[in-house]
Order: structure tokens, then sequence, then C-alpha cells
DNA sequence: CATGAATGAGGGTTCATTCAT
DNA sequence: GATGAATGAACCCTCATTCAT
């Protein structure tokens, strides 16, 4: 309007660069804290003390904790979208060796897990009476689809219920060796427990392909 | 003493039978409330309610609600104790069909997860940075070692640090897939995904067995 | 009535006896949990526990918590009574050495105040807004009555008013200096220290007789 | 920072400033609360009321119960250094005549236990065997040495044992009759109780004067 | 009368959320 | 927007008292 020396367009997407810079703050520091304490013990006011803000101002980008937690759900299952990519989509699915395929799809995977401590701690609550299933949805189809689309190309032979069924056991099955994985000392001990994730992933794959062969 | 129509060993055994059904039933609701609510929202509040007891009695039995969550996980690993015999000790390990043997173990832990829907809201929490590991250890450390045990008798060629850590991927692969049958419902569907389970397991024993091959 | 071969009155007064056995029973153990504990920490279950007998007896002859203080406050006087006769009956009041007259009265009430511990714990409340002060209230006034009778023997050019006023300090101040007797080593340190306590009262006594003088 | 129209030290002074005045009121809220109702009975929800905020709002200040005690405890040592410094500093103490001393010393501290009622039922506890005596260590330990330096100057054949004796027994002589003091009815009834006191100290102390004659 | 489990109000404390500044 | 004190319902637990046996 009147002597202002500057677009109101401007200050407004300098404004939002500067609101999603603190929900990046806000949702590292619930990441950390997270992982550190679970989500009962991840109080907001230790959010937004390892956040560097006051409670208050938590509630301004936030309606409330759990919309935390959907946020970060969500952020991790946009991070998450670049692994799966380098996972998923390269290579012909049908035709490459399965151990490789299992490779290029688990390495990628685990060095986000590994990096993103807070993630387990969330998604967790998935399997729980409590919730969050609303904000752990999304990640989870998306990684449903992929995997579905996997065994659709190499076992064709499959219907739809089985390739479902089987993609959610793999996820499943993955899911649950991570912690084991992230638990082991890094090094041969970890590298080991990794391997043998992969063998159970692979010999199931191996036998879902068996069947669902054409 | 002397005129009491009723000796008092008898009373005594009557108290502590009406104090040991008293306990079973705290147990009871306890199980009941975490499976609906999981172990942070399951108040000791709620718990006496669904006992049908006042808070304070509660507390005539189990010192706090930590205490509770023990005696339950305590409970649950002695009924497992049945289902362990049932499941591990009959037959011969080393040469019964791997089919049959996994059938013999698989469907009574099945059987008991489907029946105390309580069990696995107390467990999960071993896994978090919270606590009751105390609690879960001796259950879990069985397991552990009946699993191991079998993969002596079957992979005889695999190394100790081997045995523990295929023991503890097939554990955790088998916690991980019961929420997918529990969830399941019962008739076709469950029965489909309990044969899954079961093919995860066997895909991946029958590698052990194969590196483990004298 | 029937055929009791027993005579009614007989029997109430054996039963009188055992519920006079119980009560003593009972202060007894009140006694103790007090000195210990304090009146508040004093709970009720402690105080039966200590008694070996059951919460629920405790009411069959106490209709609460207080009236335990209060009976035990009644008891103390009652045992004060003989260290009371023992100090202040025998002599010439008037006519006797001062060092004797405070010997003669403060040995017997230190004394007691060693042996029953739970004494100070339970007239330390007398001071306090909570209350007890019903409970309190004979012993003090027996007390505060004697010593306004040796003031009345000593000094008698005294006032009423001076009399009761002078026997509520010297009672004050022997009260306040009873912990520092009692929490001295047995011994030198705790002789000394009943030589100081009389040493201020018999000060402050020679200060009164030289005002009452006739 | 830039443009505040408000320098961030001024609004910081202005919260502390608010933060201190909030605990100035819990803790006069507090001493009223403690003096009419003792320690047990003076419920921090009853404070929370007594100070106007609502029970969260005292954990904001205090961590529990126990520390505004400390914190009230500290704040009445040091309102009492005004006294101490008043009542202990000036003259000569050695030579003043022991009437003068007596006054200039007891008479601010009579003011001080006067207008502050919530300091006795504080200090009442340092007897009990419940505790607070962390906190009222500092006020009892400040108090016994600058008695004890005036024992030093007035009686100097002493002993150190002797001196530090005498200076409890001053001590606890006067608190124990304060109350006597504080519950009579201002005016000639108060005055003449004071009187009393001073009067027993006066005894005693002449007569620990006497002992220590060089 | 004895027993001891049962009661439930109330204690100290926490924490998601709000609001005055 | 930011701040952080304020809120108050709810949590876990205690204890004086009651009541069925």
């Amino acid at each position: 309007m009147s002597g202002d020396g500057e677009s109101g367009t401007g200050r407004a997407v300098r404004r939002q660069a500067r609101g999603e810079r603190r929900i990046a703050q806000i949702l590292d520091a619930a990441a950390g804290v997270l992982a550190e304490l679970g989500y009962e013990a991840a109080t907001t006011n230790k959010i937004a003390a390892a956040a560097g803000i006051s409670p208050g101002s938590l509630y301004q980008f936030f309606p409330n904790k759990e919309a935390i937690a959907e946020a970060l759900a969500d952020r991790f299952t946009a991070q998450m979208g670049g692994a799966h990519r380098t996972a998923f989509t390269a290579g012909d699915l049908a035709a490459e060796p399965l151990a490789d395929l299992i490779d290029r799809i688990v390495d990628p995977l685990l060095a986000f897990n590994i990096a993103n401590p807070g993630f387990k701690a969330l998604f967790a609550r998935a399997d729980m009476p409590s919730g969050l299933t609303a904000a752990s949805r999304p990640i989870q189809d998306a990684l449903l689809g992929r995997v579905e689309g996997i065994l659709a190309a190499r076992a064709p032979g499959l219907t739809a219920d089985d390739r479902t069924r089987g993609a959610r056991v793999l996820i499943q099955v993955f899911k649950a060796l991570v912690p084991l994985v992230t638990e082991a000392d890094p090094g041969d001990e970890r590298d080991t427990m990794v391997a043998e994730l992969k063998r159970v992933l692979s010999a199931y794959m191996t036998a879902l392909e068996a069947q669902g062969r054409t």
C-alpha cells in the first residue's frame, strides 16, 4: 500500500520460506526426541526445546502433537520417495537377478532407516492401538504399491490378492528386521545382519516367484 | 483357634484363593485394556474399572503400574510355557520334515497370540526406549534358546553366532507376521496368511539348513 | 441364660481385660511408630501392623486415628502421673534448696521422656496448627497446676497471673531442652546437657523467687 | 534484534521481574497456608489457590513441594539476615550492659517472628523425623554462629564446647518461648511475656558469664 | 471381635494446549 | 509470529476408614 518499498508477494514468499524453515526445524527436533524417548515420552515441550523455540511457537505451526507426528511421517514419506525412486525405478524388474534387485531396493531403504533414527519410533506406533495410522498411511501405501509392482513383474501368475499379501509380508519382514540391523554395531556385525535380512527376503521372494511363474 | 468351627488353614487357603482370583481378574482386565489402548493409555484407573474394582484395590496386589505389566508378562510367559512345550518338545527335531516341524511350533504359538490379544501390546514395549525389558527378558530368552536348539539339531554346521542370529531372525519374523494373522478375518483369509507366515519361515529355514549342512 | 456355666459378668470382665490388653498393645505400637516416623507418616496400617493386628481391629477400639493419639496422650498423662507424684509430692516445697527441688522434679521427667520416645513426637503437635490440643490438654493442665503450686510455695508474692506465666515459661523451656538431652549421647555428653537444662531452670526460678519474695 | 521497538534485555528484565513477583506471591501464599495448617496439611493445591494460580503453575517455578518449603526457608533466612544484622552487628558486645544486648537481639527477632507466622510452622519440622533439615541448616547455623560469637566475647573463659552448648540452649529457649509471645494478645499481655522471655535469657546468660569469667 | 480386602477422595505431579504480552 | 507462564484435566498412588466374611 503506502510507502511499502517491497512487494507484498515478495514478503509473503519470504515469510513462507521462513515458516518452512521453522517447520523443518521442528520436525528435525521431533525426530530426534522421538528417536531418543519414544512417542509418549516425547513431550511437546521437549520437542520445542530441542527445536530451540517456545512451546507456544510449536502451536503456531501444528494444531497438536499428533499433527507433528503426521507431518513428520509425511516428511519421511517424501524423503523416502528419493530412496524409493533409487530403489524401485531402474532396471528391468522382471529380468534382473533377484540378488541384484534386492540389493538395489534394500540398501537405500536400510541407509534411510539408519540415517533417520526417529523413523522407526514413529512408525512403530502404526502397529499399535493408539493410532498414527492416518499419518503413516501414505508412506505405507506407496511402499506397498511399489512392492506389488515388483511382484507383478516377477511373479505374473499371482492373483492381485496374492500380490498384496506377498507385498505386505515382505514389508513386514523388512520392518521387523531393520531394528536388528540398526542395533548391530556398524561393521562386520551389521553387514552380516544385512546379509541375513536379504536372505530372508530372497528366500521368500524365490518361493513367490516359483508360485507365480506363468 | 479353640472353638473355631473352621480350620484356620482352611480360611487361609480360601483367602489366598480369593487373592489369586483377584489377581487373575486384574491381569485379565489389564490384558484387555492393554490390547485395546496400548501401554501408556492403559491407566491404572481404567484397569481397575475393567476389573470391577476400585483404584485403591489394585495397589493391594501390585505396588505400581509397572508391576502389573510385569506380572502380566510373567503370566504370559507361564501360559506360553504350555504352548512351548507342545511346540518344542515332541518329535525328532533333526529328522522330521520341515513342514511338520513348523506346523508343530507355529500353530500353538499363533493360537496363543490369537487367544491373548494383550500379549502383543505388552511385548511391543520391549522394542521401545521405555522399558519392560526386564519383564520380557525371560520369555524372550526361553524362546530364543528353544529356537537355537532347533537350529543346532537341523543345521549342525552353523557356528553358535550363526545360530543365535538365525534364531533371532526367525523370532523377529514370526512376531512381525503375527499381527497380519490376527488382523485377518478368521477363516480362509487368516488361514492363507498363516500359510504365508509358514512359507517365510520355511524358506528361510531351508536356507539355514543348506548353509549348516555338515 | 440357658445352660451357660459361666456368669455373664465374669465373661464381661474377662472380655474387658482382653480389650484393655489390646488397647495397651495398640498404644504401645502407636508410640513406637510415632517416635520413629512422626505423626503424619504414622499410618493406621503401620500402627496396626506394629501392634500385630489387622487395620480393621484398630477401629474396633478407636473410632479414628486422632482418637488413638488422644488415648496415647491420656496414657502418657497417666503414666506421667507417677513421675509427677514422685517429682512433686515429697518434701517441703518452700524450704528445700532449689537445686534439690529441681533435681527431684526434672530427673524423673527426663527419665520418662527418654524412656518414651513417642511422647515428644505426640506432644510436638500440640504447638502446631493441626490439633491434638484436646488430647494434650489434660496432661498440660496437670503439669501446669503442679508447677504453679511450686511457685505459690516458693514465690508467694507473685500474682496468680505471674504464677501461671512463670509456670508456662518453665514448662516450655523444659520441653524445648528435652530434645537436646535425648539427642545427646548417653554418658557425659547427656549429663552435661542435663546440668545445663537445670541451670536454665534454676536461673529463671531464682529470678522468680526474688521477684516473689514476700 | 533489529527493528525491535523494545530491547530484548528490557523484556528479559521485565519477565524476570514478573517471575520473581510470582515466586514471591507463591511463597507468601505458602507461608500463609503453612502458618494456618502446618506442613503436611498445606497441600500444593491449597498453596496454589492461596496464590491465586493453578496447580500446574506452581510447578513452573518449583519442582516439587519440598522445593517450595526450601525456597521459603531460604527467603526467611535472607530476611532474617536483616534482623540478624540489626541484632548482632552494633555495639561493643563485651562491654555493653546485658539487658541492652538482649534487647538489641531479641526485639528484632521477635518482630520478625510476629511478622512471619509461617516461619515457625516451617522450622518446626526441623525437629521432626521428617526432614527439611537441609533447608533449615543455613539459618540455624548462622544463628548459632552469631550467638557463639556473643558468648566468646562475654564469657571468654568458656571452652568451645561450652560455647556451642550454651548457644544451642539459648536458641532453643528463645524458639520455645516465641510461641508464647506470638499467642499473647498484643499489648500488655504480650509485653509482659516478652519481658519474661528476656528474663530467662538474661538469667541464663548471667550464669554463663559467671562461669566464663576469665 | 478379628480379619484384610475394598473403598474412594484426595495428594503431588505432568503435560498438551492456550493466552496475555 | 514469538514467548513462556498459565491452565486444568488426568495420571499414579496413598491412606483413613468400612464391610463382608
